[in-house]
DNA sequence: CGTCACTAGTTACAATTGAAACCATGTCCT
DNA sequence: AGGACATGGTTTCAATTGTAACTAGTGACG
C-alpha cells in the first residue's frame, strides 16, 4: 500500500476539479445569456426529453434531490416556463410540462450548449469521445455497486 | 446542428454528477472517520506533497480559491495540524507546514483514500485507467484554451 | 372505518460557498 | 521620499445548498 498520494493523480480530485471548471465555464451560457440556473436548465432538458413528468421523476432523471427540484420548478412556474396539471389519482402530485415559452427557451439554449460541448470535445477523436463516455459509464455503475455494499 | 439533447450524453452533466457521487461517497471516509472537510483534506495533501507552502500556493495546487484556503488553514491551525512560520521577505505571508499531528493524520487517511480509489477503479484495466487519465488531461488543457479566448 | 406506515412536495434552518470589500504590506516609479 | 498600484490573506455579506422537519395525501391491513 503506497503511503504517498498526489492530488493530480487522485481520481476524485481530478473529476471534481474538471467538473467544477466545466460547470463554471458552461454556466456562463445559460446563466448570463439566458438567465436560468443549472437546476432549471436540467429540469428544462428533462421535460423537453420526456414530455410530461412529475417532480419526483425530474429528480430521478437529473440526479438532483427533491428540494432542489422543488425550488427549480417553483421558479420556472413563476417565469411561465412550465405548467402543472394536477394528477387525478394522487392529489399531492402534479404533472409538469413545458409551456410554449419553455420550449422556445429550450430551443434557443440547446444549440449553444451543444456547440460549446463540441468545442470542448474538439481535441478528442470520435473514437476517444466514445471511449471517454464508456469509461464514465463504467465508473457510474461501479459507484452504484460500491454504495450498495 | 442537432436540436435535441440528452442529459445522459451531455458531458458537463455526466462529469458533474459523477464527480458529485464520487465526492459524497468518498467524503464519508474523511468526514466521518477523520473529522476533516474536503478543503482541509486537499490542503493536507498539498502540504504533505510539497512540504512548505504559502496559502497562495496551496490554492494553486488544490484549485481552491483563496477564501476557501484561508478558512481551511484557520481550522487546521486551530486543530494543531499545521504551523505557521512568518516569512521574512513579506510579513503578510506565512509558510505553512504540517505538524507531527498533521502528518500522522495524513498517514492514516492516505491508505484509506487510495484503497477506496482502487476499489472504484477496479473494473478498469491498467490500460483503461491510463486512457482515462489521459483523456481527463486533454479536457483540462482544452478548458484552459477555451477560457483564454 | 381507523390507524399506521409510506410518499409527493414544501418549508425552515443551518452550513458551505464565492464575490467583493477590506487591511496590511510590499513594489514600482518618478 | 512619496504616491499609485498590486498582492497575501481575512472578513463580510448574500446566495446556494442539503438535512431534517413538516404538510397533506395515499394505501394497506386489521
Amino acid at each position: 500500500m503506497d503511503d504517498k498520494l498526489s492530488l493530480q493523480q487522485f481520481l476524485p480530485y481530478r473529476c471534481n476539479s474538471l467538473a467544477q471548471r466545466i460547470s463554471v465555464s458552461l454556466s456562463r451560457i445559460y446563466v448570463r445569456q439566458f438567465g436560468i440556473t443549472v437546476p432549471e436548465w436540467r429540469a428544462l432538458v428533462a421535460l423537453a426529453e420526456y414530455g410530461e413528468l412529475q417532480s419526483k421523476q425530474i429528480a430521478a432523471h437529473t440526479s438532483m434531490d427533491k428540494v432542489r427540484v422543488s425550488r427549480a420548478v417553483a421558479i420556472m412556474t413563476e417565469k411561465g416556463l412550465l405548467n402543472r396539471r394536477p394528477c387525478d389519482r394522487d392529489s399531492r402530485a402534479a404533472f409538469l410540462t413545458l409551456t410554449e415559452a419553455g420550449l422556445e427557451l429550450y430551443r434557443r439554449i440547446v444549440p449553444e450548449a451543444l456547440d460549446w460541448e463540441e468545442r470542448l470535445l474538439a481535441p478528442l477523436s470520435e473514437q476517444e469521445q466514445a471511449t471517454l463516455f464508456g469509461l464514465l459509464d463504467k465508473l457510474d455503475t461501479r459507484l452504484a455497486e460500491l454504495s450498495s455494499d
